[in-house]
DNA sequence: TCAAAGTACTTTGCAATACAAAGTTATTTT
DNA sequence: AAAATAACTTTGTATTGCAAAGTACTTTGA
């Protein structure tokens, strides 16, 4: 039997990754402070958060160093950006089951 | 600061919970056996999705028997339809960043 | 100049979660 | 009367999520 609900990709379906992931969708690049300061989440808990990520290779991180400091750049993959679209589009059928529950 | 991405109720952003709540606002009442063939589950697994629902007082379950045999009847309260109203309009604003970032 | 504070992270420890397998209790079929 | 079915709940375990603590520097102020 086909489900109304289709699995919601696990990587992407936790509040702090998918704000990284729609953040990258918006900026192209971040990085680390950046993320951190928008979405409101601790230091230790970020970086586990972009590990995750990392390992599904939906974002890379570019590591360098600029004016002798650490500096981290992290992108969307091609991966990443498909898997963040069907994500959406499935969270999005959620929702409108959800609003056509409340109209009758 | 205030940050674009509002918490996510914990007890709501759940694949199988949210589809619980989603269910339960289109049919008003379910039954066990309802939800887990909607929502392709294990019993156990929406045993205790369940519970964590009904500890929040989110749904609540009417046990009783019918024909000699035990019937649940679910069905969400207030509580939980209001939740359930905050938690989608958070998630629609999530959505809305991300196609955003998609037309830049 | 050297200690304290700041920056940009990662690692660690642990509590909470998610899941399926196994268990329970009662009924129905063979 | 044994086996299968129904409608769940409990248990065991692996995974997760999180913040506190740690690391490796650099900058600032006395």
């Amino acid at each position: 039997m086909e489900s109304n609900f289709a699995e919601l990709d696990s990587v992407i379906h936790s509040r702090v990754r998918l704000a990284i992931m729609i953040l990258l969708l918006q900026s192209e690049t971040a990085n680390f402070t950046y993320l951190k300061k928008e979405i409101d989440v601790s230091d230790g808990n970020l970086s586990t958060h972009l590990r995750k990520l990392e390992e599904a290779k939906y974002i890379k991180m570019q590591k360098r160093f600029e004016n002798r400091k650490p500096k981290t750049t992290i992108s969307l993959t091609d991966k990443g950006r498909a898997a963040l679209n069907e994500y959406t589009s499935n969270l999005e059928e959620y929702l409108r089951l959800a609003s056509d529950g409340k109209k009758q």
